[in-house]
DNA sequence: CGCAGTCTTGAGTATGGTCAACGATCGTGG
DNA sequence: CCACGATCGTTGACCATACTCAAGACTGCG
């Protein structure tokens, strides 16, 4: 049953103690003492989401923050006639909510099962007044999320389906590798963690278009498939000229 | 001549003292006290621009980072074929750069004549280190920034080239009208500080189609027009409606 | 087995892109 | 002063890409 495996995750991704805790040195938390690490576990509160959950409501009163410990999130914007666009993909250690903020400007809905380390918003904004370290780090990541929100809008503005596509890969290609230490040479696995519906968000298409092109992608043999979300890529360079980037930039970062 | 004309530009734009500042409570400064504005005095030096000049090409070395302190720029990135898409406008007291980052991943073009506050770079970041109501106040710019970029992917990735068309209108129309606080009612007269081909390349368009929307959406009454960049809206909400908005939400905030 | 959810594929269409010609405006130099 | 070129914008004809609507396939599950 789904309740079962949530509780074992609960186990093993929910630490009562910031030391043990997998994303310690990503997240926001990363550049904390342990001094400022007792001061953040006075108010962090763990909690978990089934997948397809909506977490957070666009307009809903915020009173957290929060970092993502396991599972994946994706962020939208939704228009009054039902068109949506999905604004951000939130991983492990991504950090969801603005410090100031009454209200959240976006749905934040779990595509996986998700165990959150959650911050109450008003303490939590005290103590990045207090300690530096928390603001830093987010400032850091805010630069980073910006940068990635700049990429991406050169996808939706000026990119061809098929380009598309193979950009949503690639990027999510670099980010297991990163994780994983795949590194080098040789072919790539990867499971999508998205339907296809919500790739179609994610990359301004219709599922329709983003299926033709999966398809297209595989007989013209730049990616294989097995089942219909792990995917394997012989040749990243291609992959990569395929989506219009410089191949031999950004290797692997 | 154009240089005269910038040497008055001077005159007005780049005093020698941020008291006297026409950015000095929006920029990355406006948080300062007036020690730590000595500081920054000292790091500080103004450079002038001309329209159309680049001001950084992608992948140069920086040293520096800025404040814009009068004029108008964008922040764009282009593929090797040379789809170009534009990923920001920088305005007056807008941030340019990235502390703790080597090379600039964006090219900033000047569109107008400019006048730009300019930080070293390794002073600056030390800076940040030391006195956080930089970076305090550089968060707070981030986010919004981050923000923004996210609206403009709902933009590029769902809207019709006419909602596009009416969504930039409104922005410039919104922005205008909290600078120069005609506020309520009645119609709003605004100046497209851009060419055909910058909209289309802020909007993911050709310039064929951004000239057949404005064209469009005159015919209907939605906007009119004196000369090709000075717009009249007599109905906001209306405009609001074309750009897919919530007439309702946002009013001129 | 049948049902629900997800995905694939096909046929026809509409939106926006491409290519091309032309118009307006402005600064320059003969 | 006017002709010239340059830049910017408009408009038309045609076409390609991606969308819409629709039918059917695959998978897991009760």
């Amino acid at each position: 049953m789904a309740k079962v495996a949530i509780s074992e995750k609960i186990a093993h991704c929910a630490p009562v103690d910031c030391g043990d805790c997998p994303i310690r040195h990503r997240a926001v938390c990363a550049r904390c003492e342990s001094d400022e690490l007792e001061l953040l576990e006075q108010i962090k509160y763990y909690r978990n989401f089934e997948a397809g959950q909506t977490v957070i409501w666009s307009g809903d009163q915020m009173d957290f923050v929060a970092s993502v410990v396991a599972g994946i999130a994706t962020l939208t914007q939704t228009m009054e006639d039902g068109r949506t666009q999905m604004v951000g993909l939130l991983l492990p250690s991504d950090f969801v909510g603005r410090p100031g903020r009454e209200r959240a400007s976006y749905d934040v809905v779990a595509t996986t099962d998700m165990v959150m380390c959650c911050f109450r918003r008003k303490p939590f904004e005290q103590m990045m007044v207090r300690t530096p370290h928390i603001a830093q780090r987010l400032l850091e990541m805010t630069l980073d999320e910006l940068d990635a929100a700049r990429e991406w809008m050169l996808v939706l503005g000026r990119k061809t389906a098929r380009e598309k596509i193979a950009s949503l890969i690639a990027i999510i290609a670099r980010r297991d590798a990163a994780l994983s230490m795949q590194g080098g040479r040789g072919p790539l696995v990867l499971d999508l963690p998205l339907t296809r519906e919500a790739m179609a968000d994610y990359l301004g298409l219709t599922l329709e278009t983003v299926s033709r092109q999966v398809s297209a992608l595989k007989k013209d043999g730049v990616i294989s498939l097995e089942g219909k979300r792990r995917v394997t890529i012989p040749d990243m360079g291609r992959l990569l000229e395929e989506a219009g980037d410089d191949s031999d930039g950004g290797l692997l970062v």
